[in-house]
DNA sequence: GCGATCAGCT
DNA sequence: CACAGCTGATCGC
């Protein structure tokens, strides 16, 4: 549960998650996810007394959340101060004392976080630096490198800090089964259960909590089926959800409550009392999901667990485990890492000092303070997916076919009052130039797109998940563009993991081009000859990343170079707003990566000492 | 009568 | 298997 108190250093105006005692005095708020831990003091009477007499603060969320809230009664007086933003589209807000009218000026981007519908992370750009707070989040290894506004062109943005969902960052949790791996064996008992005959029925022991529309969504698209809840009201406006949910108990499927819902249970009924039309007794199982976690060493373990005659446990989490924490932090390499969670058993000094380990090396600021060229920025490479797979061999004896579900979104809203969609490059000439980090790259030890494909396929063969697997890739590519708003994490699977099949940003809608034309070689092209740190160099990373990553400092200029290109194939983004980049000089117009093969080329003619300026990179391939 | 806090429970 | 709550008791205003 969070315990974070609001605030952040680098903006101690604005409050997060937290309403009460000295937040009451922010100047703008922020609500991550509708989790009754996150909103403490949200109908509180001296809030909604402050509202009324402010002209200008407002409550920031997503679409999603602001609908959850919004349908609890005792929230519905925040209606007139919510602004909804867009996923992914900076906003620039204007932090005012109303008293003094001096004003501060941060833009803040919406991150999708995987932990409930609605939920998401917020990043602030402005005058004291770049922070992240996650609020809660899920998110699977090697995501963080597909999450575009983490970057800057090519590069990692400079974080200053990041207010982490802590949670699991604790050795014990090192590994929690992915989301697919959950489903999958929730699924299958669901299916072995339901199919021997009508009165065979499963009740879902949720929490009273969003977060499990996920599985409701997928288990009603698996059986054709709706799942029983109690109340529909919340998700009026959200048909993906809705289509999935029903208040008709005539179904196999149920995920309704009751104050005493155990004892109906033990009773052999369904907490919504229902029962069998002719008379035959139900056959009910219940399945309770619970976060099962595994240590580093653990052997492979079923995620479903019989704990009674017709109960089980499911594994199921909202939160990154230990290895997906390290993984997200190491690869932002923020200067500061602030725990919103002591994981129970720790005390905060000790979650602190695991943090540290974390954070961006003294040395590594040190190392690169000439800068004759401007700063270096750390290239944003294809991250390795070494954890993923051992996640799918640790639960191999579950079908791993990834079940997804495409989630549209609720109709696009209206930005109202002050809110303005920006660049933030655009707008911030600020931060990021100095006190850069060092150049930090990360080796690129996939190769594999194809590896993991095979590896897919094999497991739907021992598997009866033909129907799911079948068809992936049509799903995807047809994904609503903004359905991230309910589940960020399914869509950034395998099949659609790099980023040329995700246009998104501003910037990209803007060209609509899959064409690398847009790409100025004054972002890419000096990164092909630049230093790659590795390994022991550029982290402290977890086993996992280092048994990926050779400890020698290497140079290798034409496989970052290739990387570079493979980005720029989704006609990306920065057209507009890579001002920031590698070396804060001109670009060179209508210039654009050269392939390897081309690269091969221009070192042989440069080993020649020819005049490389008669390469013509724009030649067509 | 309301809110805050805590124990207990799931 | 430790999530995100609920309920009920107690205390203070």
């Amino acid at each position: 549960m969070s315990s974070f108190a609001g605030r952040m250093k680098e903006y101690p105006t604005i409050s997060l998650d937290r309403f009460d005692r000295e937040n009451l005095h922010a100047r703008a708020y922020f609500l991550s996810h509708c989790h009754k831990d996150h909103m403490k003091g949200l109908k509180g009477p001296l809030l909604k007394r402050k509202l009324q007499f402010s002209r200008t603060v407002r409550l920031y969320c997503s679409f999603v959340t602001k609908e959850l809230l919004l349908n609890n009664p005792k929230y519905a007086f925040w209606e007139e101060y919510i602004v909804p933003l867009e996923l992914e589209s900076p906003t620039q807000i204007s932090l005012v004392d109303e008293a003094s009218g001096e004003k501060e000026e941060v833009v803040v981007t919406l991150l999708p976080a995987g932990h409930c519908p609605g939920s998401v992370m917020f990043l602030f750009e402005g005058s004291h630096g770049n922070v992240l707070y996650t609020g809660d989040f899920r998110l699977p290894v090697g995501d963080v490198s597909r999450m575009e506004h983490l970057h800057s062109g090519s590069r990692v943005k400079d974080i200053q800090s990041i207010y982490l969902d802590s949670t699991f960052y604790d050795p014990r949790f090192y590994q929690i089964p992915s989301r697919e791996v959950c489903l999958s064996g929730i699924s299958e008992l669901v299916g072995n259960w339901i199919s021997q005959s009508p009165h065979h029925v499963v009740w879902l022991n949720c929490k009273a909590a969003y977060g499990y529309e996920y599985l409701f969504i997928n288990l009603g698209e698996e059986f054709n089926t709706q799942i029983h809840v109690n109340t529909l009201a919340m998700f009026k406006k959200m048909p993906e959800i809705l289509s999935y949910v029903t208040t008709d108990r005539r179904t196999q499927i149920h995920a309704c409550r009751h104050p005493k819902d155990e004892e109906f249970f033990q009773g052999n009924r369904l907490p919504c009392g229902c029962t069998a039309a002719d008379g035959t007794p139900l056959r009910i199982i219940s399945i309770k999901p619970s976060t099962m976690w595994f240590g580093e060493r653990t052997k492979k373990t079923s995620v479903i667990i019989k704990t009674g005659g017709s109960s089980y446990r499911a594994c199921f989490s909202f939160h990154s485990s230990y290895s997906e924490i390290k993984d997200f932090l190491s690869y932002l390499q923020p200067v500061n890492i602030y725990p919103s969670v002591i994981p129970i058993g720790r005390t905060l000094t000790e979650v602190t000092q695991m943090l540290k380990l974390m954070c961006r090396k003294q040395s590594d600021e040190a190392a690169f303070v000439y800068k004759p060229l401007g700063v270096l920025k750390r290239s944003r490479v294809q991250r390795p997916t070494c954890d993923s797979e051992s996640d799918d061999e640790l639960f191999d004896g579950l079908d791993v076919a990834p079940v997804r579900k495409k989630l549209g979104v609720q109709k696009e809203g209206t930005l109202e009052t002050t809110a303005l969609p920006v660049c933030v490059e655009e707008s911030l000439p600020l931060t990021i130039t100095d006190a850069q980090p060092a150049a930090h790259n990360y080796v690129d030890c996939t190769e594999s797109n194809g590896e993991e494909e095979e590896e897919e396929e094999e497991e739907e063969q021992q598997g009866d998940e033909e129907k799911v697997g079948a068809g992936q890739p049509e799903d995807i590519s047809s994904q609503p563009p903004r359905w991230e708003d309910f589940f960020t994490t399914e869509t950034l699977t395998d099949s659609q993991n790099s980023l040329r099949s995700q246009p998104q940003s501003c910037c990209s809608e803007m060209t609509g081009s899959q064409t690398p034309d847009l790409f100025s070689d004054e972002e890419t092209a000096p990164d092909g000859f630049s230093l790659t740190l590795s390994g022991s160099q550029s982290n402290h990373s977890s086993q996992n990343m280092d048994s990926c990553l050779p400890d020698t400092l290497i140079i290798q200029p034409e496989l970052d170079g290739q990387k570079q290109r493979e980005e720029g194939d989704d006609g990306i983004i920065q057209s507009e707003s890579q001002q920031l980049s590698d070396f804060d000089i001109p670009c060179t117009p209508e210039s654009k990566v050269p392939r390897r093969d081309e690269l091969s080329q221009l070192y042989r003619k440069l080993a020649a000492g020819e005049d490389i300026r008669a390469l013509d990179y724009r030649t067509e391939h």
